[in-house]
DNA sequence: CTGTTAGCGCTTTCAT
DNA sequence: ATGAAAGCGCTAACAG
């Protein structure tokens, strides 16, 4: 159906290498020749098979990103860094959704063994050594993003240092009573990611620093999304001492968080404080206070790591961190007296 | 490097055909052999290499899906509906994210001449005929999604009845000074999608029908967006009569709406009634009234219908159209008298 | 049932 | 500078 280079070699009159170093911009054509297969594929429409291409290179210029609930604005934003980047070099994107634990393992295993991709993005799932030793016997290049594991590429926050960034700016605010809404702590032992459980982390530390103690009845977890977050804010709403002040874990948790202020008429932040993580875009138009973490960029410069390791020769740094920083809005203020 | 067909079926001692059948579970083959070829492909640790696979039979098992905007929330959710319905087929997805009219073009031009995927989906963009004919040219089957054109199958929803059942929910509950916020006009001219301008129309039909006079100050056109929608409003709100109520294209339009009166202080729904489009995630944190659409629906149809036209034989139905209601949460109520 | 062979459409030596 | 030919790894048609 669709004319193959033999056709346009054969219409030309020159040999199918011929049209092949054409195609390829090879300097080893002569202009005149260049100009007649030019006009023949013109003629006949010619368009080369990629897949053939493909595979009599080896290469797809495809690369593959797995990114658990890639609906989240977080994740998005991601994505939409890595697709435009990859576009930019004229390579394609394909996308794994991973909303359980089983397509998780699945997607970790298949995506690397097949050779339909030249590279892999790993967003916010933190691979098993198990995982990485097949990786690296199927050659396949990975750089992680939001994730840090045995020594493979990645960009990545300091989640910590996001979590004590956040506590401390309620604590400097004059918040004694600061609650934490996070995602489940058996986390990293299922699907693996670990954000909010670092952010947890760096929490607890701002607190100690600042000689408060731990109060594991502030600390509440749960599956990630709004309405869990909801659900969680009224427990600590419920508190005989109730918090002045929320860090959520995320954006989408602090959601949560203000709908079940607005539930109770709590005002915000006269009587509740909040501040979330990511600044997502939707975080301005509520007001919120956030600690902003560049997702856009964490993908553009995913992808450029993975350049840097399908061109052999350059071996990409181990893992980056990208800079994060406080964006106090309208949800935070100091508490009431 | 990696073991191949030929080393499995050397080391097997079989012919590779019959390392093939096994691998395509031929009933050809008789249980003793396919064991030992079995054993010898799990020794070698071999995989068989997709590309090739792909190459030999013509097909990717990959679908393109092209969309504008794909951090808008309605389109990440029927990326996700798209996602879903291919993955439990095997099939992969890539995806095109098209911000400028240039790469609308350049998409909508190369990804069907490539044949690096067997059928291609298109979100709220309209081909234009010539692009169309280049689709049928190429034999690339395409799906609509959230547009319609020259009989290309499609789902999409009716979007001048979604924009007559918002205005009249308006109308109904007593409004008379109803305005518009959507995308530009001229919009089907440049990027060709045209949702927002059928429920422009929808809008104007309900006021018609309302025996209401057309008056052009209150329809406002602008780039999709809440800041745009924002801008727009404070100049409706501006007016000498400003409008009661406000239909916003879009939830994300009617968030800018929002924002616009919160910075009056003008409040929701007592002094100014909103409402939206396509209910959103966030529709329902932010207690929008708006028009629902299937969007994970919409995704995971139009895959039924790609498959429908690949398994040739079946012709997909050249449009359908999925149910439209409205969802009335806090954003609207009768006008103040 | 199974081995052999002929492509699929392209890139890339290797001669010329 | 250019033509011819050898694969890339697999599927499928053809003999047995």
């Amino acid at each position: 159906m669709a004319a193959t280079i033999r056709d346009v070699a054969r219409v030309a009159g020159v040999g199918l290498g011929t049209v092949s170093r054409v195609l390829n911009n090879s300097p080893l054509v002569s202009a005149a020749t260049r100009q007649r297969v030019l006009s023949v594929i013109e003629e006949l429409r010619y368009s080369p098979s990629q897949i053939a291409r493909n595979f009599s290179l080896g290469r797809t210029r495809t690369i593959a990103a797995i990114a658990p609930f890639f609906t989240r604005p977080s994740v998005v934003e991601r994505l939409r860094g890595i697709e435009a980047t990859l576009a930019s070099e004229g390579y394609h994107l394909v996308v794994f959704n991973v909303e359980t634990v089983a397509r998780r393992d699945e997607c970790l295993r298949e995506v690397p063994r097949n050779d339909r991709a030249d590279g892999l993005l790993i967003i916010s799932l933190v691979p098993r050594p198990e995982e990485i030793r097949a990786f690296s016997e199927a050659s396949m290049p990975v750089v992680l993003i939001d994730a840090c594991a045995g020594g493979l590429s990645g960009v990545s926050v300091d989640d910590v240092a996001g979590g004590e960034l956040a506590t401390t700016h309620l604590l400097e605010l004059g918040h004694r009573r600061i609650a934490f809404v996070g995602d489940p702590l058996e986390d990293p032992l299922t699907f693996n990611f670990t954000s909010s459980y670092d952010r947890f982390t760096g929490y607890q530390r701002a607190l100690t620093a600042a000689g408060l103690p731990i109060q594991t009845e502030y600390h509440r977890h749960s599956l990630h999304g709004r309405y869990e977050a909801r659900v969680l804010t009224h427990e600590l709403l419920n508190l005989p001492d109730p918090p002045t002040a929320i860090f959520a874990a995320s954006d989408t948790q602090a959601m949560g968080v203000l709908e079940a202020a607005r539930d109770r008429d709590i005002p915000v932040p006269a009587a509740l404080s909040v501040i979330g993580f990511d600044d997502i875009d939707i975080a301005e138009h509520l007001g919120l206070t956030t600690v902003r973490q560049p997702l856009f960029e964490s993908g553009a410069r995913a992808v450029e790591l993975l350049f840097m390791l399908l061109s052999e020769g350059i071996a990409a740094p181990p893992a980056e961190r990208l800079a994060i920083d406080l964006v106090i809005r309208t949800t935070t203020a100091p508490p009431a007296t």
